[in-house]
DNA sequence: GCACTGCATCGTCAAATACGCTGCAAGCCG
DNA sequence: CGGCTTGCAGCGTATTTGACGATGCAGTGC
């Protein structure tokens, strides 16, 4: 660019006044400045731009008057160029570039979303799911500014503040064998066919929990789908383990679901936001933090079956 | 404002290559540079622009993804601007803001626009008319950027190129007793009654003439009207002076009139071409110039008797 | 484990920008 | 008509900005 925005100002204020002096005092400069300021701008663009009268100020050219025009509505674009950004981080408003883990999202974002956008109209919000893997590429690209996820995996460069931890349930089939047990442990598991979520991370924290009771899981089926898991549990293929208990007892095709607490020391799931470190956060990225932190607790989370149910 | 372009330029850069280093090699800098000015961006605006990810360059956050558009069509618009303001003193282009003498306008204006155009067609003409003194001071107002009148009392900051010599012409109706003189003096028509073009300056020039002759001429209609004195001469009111005298006999009511060289000594108007000094002139008004120089010449000028007619 | 990559920081230096002072030319006024 | 005022331009100087190479440092990848 051969001219500055300082150059610009200059100019419009001294086209506008037709005065150099003028110019300088509303400008917070000095006279020189000013004057070497449109001296510099005329030299670069080739173009005169006044009409220099001797004790008596200044004319514009019939140029000068053309890209003075220009000259503002390009001073006005940059500062609403400059109103966007501060507008960016420093309000609530814009969009919110949000993700969540697959599991979690039909259950949690629904009533979380509506409500965070009840009290903050000015949002959008950019829902993406993934699982866990994703979702921290995510974060690292910079694709979205905030996770709701669980505390699996987490390298050191991603933040994450608990919310609610939620225990591992076995899902039956309202009409299984073990469906109106008080609690089931996982050697009687071990003995059932397992449906396994086979998801990046989830599927090495549900095989943990076999290895520290000291059984191996007897694995039927797998699949990538939570909805494909639970109607595959409520036709009696088998069993499976979850930590997201949606409220409804119905899989997609009618079938009924329950859910059994496990027996013995299970490491419960953590439920949580993660976000990269080093990040200074939007103020909308805060509001909405704050929002979980109210929305999401240890006695319930929305969407869920609270721990007692 | 609170970012330069220069700023902007390293940031988009950076944002579209997604490294700091590559940015550096395209923008002709170096690392260091870009890598403070995007800092300094960020700081400035308050907003995290990118993630940088160690040993593999940045990604955009949110944020800098949706400012890094607008940056784009600032910095779009800006050399737009730029571009605008080299058109305006570089290419023969845009508006010509011409003067003209009013007593000239009408004669000289129509061919010399028409054929200037002609040639260049991507210049539209911003034609006023006025006496010598609105003249002047529409040059030094930056109103027009040249005239098309006469070398009469221009003050040293106007610079004046003399295209055509104008003697002075008496003008009577085609019926008055001296119409088919060969020459008329000005002590003859110092005893008709005069009709007097009473514009500033020109009026002082008329005067002049009779002062030089030792005759006194008698003033009995003025008018600023150079068509209504035309007219009334028609209808046999009295005589006129005139220095451009038009190709047409006829005047707006249909009466003829004719023009009489004047015996003796008499200082002829000098057509021709008056800009301010000091001032460079666009492109635009060069061309204009050099198409007055090969238009107007001692032997012709375009809407006008010519010497010896 | 070790070389490599790539951004940030440091110190230095040149250029741009700021300012006060001064000069100059023309208008203004008694 | 001379002296005063006005207002822009130029000069010299100080400060800030921006540029660069060298270096540091953290993480990648063979």
């Amino acid at each position: 660019m051969v001219f500055s925005f300082r150059q610009l100002e200059y100019f419009v204020a001294a086209g506008e006044s037709g005065s150099v002096t003028r110019a300088a005092a509303g400008s917070h400069s000095s006279q020189p400045t000013v004057s070497a300021a449109i001296a510099k701008l005329e030299r670069a663009l080739g173009v005169q731009l006044f009409v220099r009268h001797h004790a008596q100020g200044l004319s514009l050219t019939p140029e000068g008057r053309r890209f003075l025009a220009e000259a503002k509505t390009l001073l006005r674009h940059a500062s609403e160029v400059e109103r966007f950004a501060t507008t960016l981080s420093d309000e609530v408003a814009g969009t919110l570039d949000l993700a969540c883990l697959v599991t979690l999202a039909p259950l949690v974002t629904p009533s979380l979303v509506r409500e965070f956008r009840a009290t903050h109209p000015r949002v959008s919000v950019e829902l993406v799911e993934s699982h866990q893997q994703g979702l921290l590429d995510r974060l690292r690209g910079g694709l979205s500014s905030v996770a709701l996820t669980y505390d699996l995996q987490l390298p050191g460069e991603i933040t994450f503040e608990p919310l609610a931890d939620l225990p591992p349930h076995a899902l039956v089939a309202a009409d299984h064998r073990l469906a109106l047990r008080k609690r089931v442990s996982l050697e009687e598991l071990a003995r059932e066919p397992h449906i396994l979520l086979d998801l990046p991370t989830s599927r090495e924290y549900f095989m943990s929990l076999f290895a520290e009771a000291g059984v191996e899981p007897n694995i039927a089926i797998r699949s990538e789908h939570p909805e494909t898991i639970r109607t595959l549990v409520a036709n009696g293929f088998g069993y499976a383990i979850v930590n997201a208990r949606p409220r409804s007892d119905t899989a997609l095709d009618g079938g009924r679901v329950v859910t059994l607490p496990l027996r013995g020391p299970v490491r419960p799931m953590r439920l949580g936001l993660a976000s990269l470190r080093g990040i200074r956060e939007t103020r909308t990225v805060t509001a909405f933090k704050e929002h979980c932190r109210s929305a999401i607790t240890p006695s319930g989370v929305p969407g869920m079956l609270s721990p007692e149910e």
